[in-house]
DNA sequence: CATATTCATCGTAAAATTACGATGAATAAT
DNA sequence: ATTATTCATCGTAATTTTACGATGAATATG
């Protein structure tokens, strides 16, 4: 029995891509950042650390997720740093994840 | 110094909930569970189990999650449980993340 | 040059997540 | 009634995440 056995020893490239944003927007802490980000419409650096119940390390290691998810960028401004939403990246990353909700939006479930 | 200090000491109710949302999202099997649901068009319940890489426990847990977040529910139907999309619970979700998807897609960063 | 500021990284501890097998409860089938 | 199926839960182990202080590198300021 069991012929037509299709257990999936994988994920798609989609359904690990959407995790990983998903991931990177998991910590109340990241989404501040990335409303302050917006909010003062100017990139701050430090300046997160004394708007966050959190140290300045905790805060650099949020700020590194964000980057790695590639959803924020860092230059380097001198002795500071100058963090920004990166709009592009931004952008990929959204139409991803729109593309799951749309999907679940607009599919009519027909059961329960 | 350091008068108008403003650390805060808790995030927003807003900021909380979208992170738990995210949190939801942040693992392809669940990605790939609510995949599922919607492609199968009909309530899958064990069906899951066959299509991933993951133990009938390990499935088990991640719909708590997924149900936890209020994303899908499970109606009882005999022996089996039947599964699918809250869609009015998933709309209101969208609804949440789509408000900072679209501060951070709109407004127009002018740094870095 | 000496000192201060800004930020990243290291080491570490505590907590949360992920995964599995084993077991059990509930319903269905024989 | 006995047996099989379906799913949840428990206990446990391995890994990941979160958080902090300490330290260090780089630039700016005195």
């Amino acid at each position: 029995m069991n012929m037509g056995t299709s257990k999936t020893s994988e994920y798609t490239e989609k359904e690990i891509a959407i995790a990983n944003y998903a991931k990177a927007l998991s910590h109340p802490a990241r989404i501040a950042i990335l409303n302050l980000l917006v909010k003062k419409q100017a990139c701050i650096c430090g300046d997160i650390v004394d708007e966050l119940p959190l140290s300045q390390s905790t805060v650099s290691q949020h700020l590194v997720k964000l980057k790695e998810a590639g959803l924020i960028k860092g230059d380097i401004d001198g002795a500071s740093v100058c963090y920004c939403i990166d709009e592009k990246e931004w952008k990929k990353a959204m139409a991803q994840m729109g593309e799951l909700f749309q999907t679940l939006l607009t599919t009519k479930v027909k059961c329960c």
